[in-house]
DNA sequence: TTGGACATGTAAGCCGTTACATGATTAC
DNA sequence: GTAATCATGTAACGGCTTACATGTCCAA
């Protein structure tokens, strides 16, 4: 029973896994099951982050072991949802997280990839998967619309509208960057592949 | 010896990882030893791209026993280098790979899953990381620059420029929408603290 | 009655970073 | 002489997706 039995872990945690951070951000706005957890991320972070239930399922049951949230079950009829709260504990390192700079990416874009290395491809192909990706982007772009009404639908006096909004306000003007960048360059090789 | 020994394998990669294509497009530029491939990689698509030796000299082996490319030993005095060539079946590989639109990425920005919930955050740190952050974005997009130079060094004539043109451009624009972006949103929330 | 949404979970297996191990050469 | 760069590799481990498994409720 020496002092080496004592928590020492959670002071040096090497994880690093978000997924705890998330879904503790999460419960600070509301009290959810596991199944709404997914559902919130889907319509509202969904454009720069993403769990899965893989992900979320076994991360709660730990949380709710660290006594960072509590679960409840609730019943109607032969129905069980678990409800997840933050706890003091819980609300404690999300609030330690939030201080710390967030580490560098890793990022890999397979677009770039494959038009980096477009001398080896085939010309219409080349533009023709630009093209696509273009009418992805669009398309994206009125989800992110969705999700800005989705965002301000909740309450007013939500303290978290700013934030919300910024962060809305980037996704906005990356896929609008996108858009630009993908009209420009299809323009642009085209071009080139005609002379 | 039945038809199943054939390589339907080819057909059927499952396999997510597209270091392969990486390197193969890498090599179809010039022969390379895998460091010069870790080389390369970080200063000309290391803003999109990224590999560690830890995949990049295993996957070298892998493409050898598959007959994509081919290593040669290379020795001068006690020091060796493996110096690996593409094939005509690796170069067949990555035009087939070319051809296929990309794959949606997993995107996860720790930044924007901070400020999302940072109603919950010491406004002080939040917009002291705002500003470490921005720092961070002026100094890679310094860092751009040198890439631009480094992708222009190359020979005349290259059937390549217009494709790392293109590709630079778009992290030109990204970056630079995030300075933006930041500038605004440091000051906004700065403001909205004020009050 | 059938499909879709609600609801919770587990296990396999790949992917990729990181740390470790080793050694030569070069520049200061 | 010593630090940085060149050079090649392996192993452990964690993270995450995907597929599978199971069952309810509700609406068309």
């Amino acid at each position: 029973m020496g002092p080496e039995l004592k928590s020492y872990k959670s002071n040096t945690r090497k994880s690093k896994s978000k997924t705890r951070y998330a879904i503790l951000g999460i419960l600070t706005h509301r009290e959810c099951s596991g199944y709404d957890i997914k559902k919130f991320i889907e319509n509202s972070i969904g454009f720069f982050w993403q769990e899965s239930f893989g992900q979320i399922y076994p991360t709660l049951k730990t949380l709710e072991s660290e006594g960072k949230i509590e679960t409840v079950e609730e019943n109607n009829g032969d129905k069980t949802r678990l409800v997840h709260k933050i706890t003091p504990s819980g609300r404690k390192e999300l609030k330690a997280w939030l201080k710390l700079p967030p580490e560098p990416e890793v990022i890999r874009n397979e677009m770039l990839l494959k038009l980096f290395f477009a001398n080896e491809a085939d010309p219409g192909t080349l533009i023709a998967n630009l093209k696509k990706e273009l009418e992805n982007k669009l398309q994206i772009l009125n989800q992110y619309k969705e999700i800005q009404t989705s965002l301000q639908n909740s309450p007013k006096e939500n303290p978290n509208q700013i934030f919300w909004n910024t962060t809305l306000d980037y996704g906005m003007r990356a896929i609008k960057m996108e858009i630009e960048w993908m009209q420009e360059t299809i323009q642009l090789i085209g071009k080139n592949y005609q002379n």
